[in-house]
RNA sequence: CGGAGCGUGGCGCAGUCUGGUAGCGCACUUGACUGGGGGUCAAGUGGUCGUAGGUUCAAAUCCUAUCGCUCCGACCA
């Protein structure tokens, strides 16, 4: 992408309405903007993340074989007066009338529709288990939406429903989300520990919240200082044995929210307890058959018996995530994003657009490494140097290919890696043979 | 939902108390000079002062209503 086509508009000053550091990036960046409170268009530069952060947390779904599906965001009253939320929910659902007067919601969660939908079409044992997500836009009537996409009444989420013979087998689902979990958060460079959880509104006696440690979170957590140095992704999965141990594992060390909170048992850690703020990024759910029942979602079994599946629900935030990585990943020059969610992995910065020598250098290696699949950024703006190091900076691509008259003439370009600040000398023609390996 | 505050060009703000030509910085346009970390000079574009009603010779400014947004608290992916 030519920075001089590219839709990207970007501020030096920030929105007064914006307190926290990723909501501020975000509407500098030119990622984000606002439509009413707590609800945002997504631009292009923010929506290439949002996408990324969506393939991420997709290939982990399928890789554990969950199945994706998409359920509507608009849905019957009469699914959730059976369920019996229709009443429970209160303000926070949006609930809206179609012209013929009909009651229908914008949907906060979708536990009752795919529920009617697993009773409509799945009939015997034989036929479970069955994981099956979707990633979809999600309504809730917050009281007071805050902190960007963080907290927006419009969010996507991705939620995945689990449908069980037995509470036994219900667990292998449960572990399956919490390691799917484990290793999706990791995977962006997000180090999430799962909490004991309230379940909430969602019923069920057994829950874990994933959070993200900042200064910024809005919950209060505790947990033990170990959890931080656990690696997910040397974990090997190979039967439902070694996932069991691998929640073990995760669960052995004490990692609470505040609502959860024991304060005796935390104080048998002493020293190694650690009080910090969190984010939560995900949660997960077994809540066994409260919707089966409720809604009379039946397969038959062995003997013909009859048998209320066993149900989880496991959400992941993927539109707040973004907010998440950015507060996560930034300094005081923006956004440092992790490779795997950066909207571009490297941006060239022609210093002097108009020579020819830089311009012809410049668009050759932005040709190049497009042929080869890298997605590139080139500032071909007619900008004063400082803006282009100033905006690339704040829109956190991980690479830069700095290109100038000076050391061009010796074929030389500056190579800076965002993270670090460092910089070093490569010839010009080495820079795409470093950047395919 | 309780408490507080704010709506003036794309963004950040002043002007409101004490009514009298709508202003500043950034951004944007044009030109010139420039070019290794948000440049300089010159000339420009852009505003129903959130909306509606009222008071007044005269309203961004005073009054009333209303809408929107933000912050603090109680709730949540």
């Amino acid at each position: 992408m030519r920075l001089s086509e590219f839709f990207l508009p970007t501020l030096k000053e920030v929105p007064s309405d914006a307190q926290i550091i990723s909501h501020r990036l975000m509407l500098r960046a030119g990622m984000i903007r606002q439509s009413s409170a707590g609800i945002y268009s997504w631009l292009p530069l923010g929506l290439r993340v949002l996408r990324k952060v969506e393939k991420i947390v997709r290939e982990e779904q399928d890789a554990v074989g969950a199945q994706e599906v998409l359920m509507p965001t608009i849905q019957p009253a009469d699914l959730w007066k059976e369920s019996g939320r229709y009443d429970d929910y209160g303000a926070e659902m949006l609930r809206i009338k179609d012209r013929h007067k009909r009651e229908l919601l914008y949907g906060p969660t979708n536990e009752e529709q795919i529920t009617e939908i697993v009773r409509a079409h799945v009939r015997s044992y034989k036929d479970l288990p069955k994981l099956l997500y979707h990633i979809q836009w999600k309504f809730r009537d917050e009281v007071r939406p805050r902190f960007g996409v963080m907290r927006g009444r419009e969010f996507l989420m991705k939620d995945t429903y689990s449908f069980d013979n037995s509470y036994e087998e219900a667990r292998i689902s449960y572990n399956k989300m919490f390691v799917a979990y484990l290793r999706t958060f990791a995977r962006m460079g997000l180090q999430a520990i799962p909490m004991v959880a309230d379940t909430g509104p969602i019923g069920g006696d057994l829950s874990h919240e994933f959070i993200i440690l900042a200064d910024t979170g809005e919950s209060e957590v505790y947990c033990h200082k170990d959890l931080l140095g656990f690696d997910v992704m040397s974990e090997e999965v190979t039967d439902d044995q070694s996932l069991q141990l691998i929640v073990d594992r995760w669960t052995s060390l004490y990692a609470a929210t505040d609502e959860k909170h024991d304060l005796s048992e935390a104080e048998k850690h002493g020293e190694s307890l650690l009080n910090a703020r969190g984010i939560e990024v995900g949660h997960i759910f077994y809540f066994g058959t409260k919707y089966s029942e409720a809604m009379k979602a039946t397969v038959s079994g062995p003997q013909g018996e009859t048998i209320f599946p066993e149900m989880g629900s496991y959400g992941i935030g993927v539109s707040r995530l973004v907010g998440g990585l950015i507060e996560a990943f930034h300094d005081d020059d923006g956004i440092v994003w992790p490779d795997a969610v950066a909207p571009f992995h490297i941006g060239i910065l022609n210093l002097k657009s108009g020579d020819s020598a830089c311009d012809q250098a410049c668009i050759n290696l932005y040709r190049s490494l497009q042929t080869n699949g890298i997605e590139v950024l080139y500032d071909d703006r007619t900008e004063r140097v400082g803006a282009k190091f100033a905006d690339m900076d704040l829109i956190g691509v991980p690479w830069q290919v700095i290109i100038g008259p000076r050391s061009l003439k010796n074929g030389v370009v500056e190579l800076k890696k965002r993270a670090t600040g460092e910089r070093e000398e490569i010839a010009l023609d080495a820079v795409l043979e470093r950047f395919i390996n």
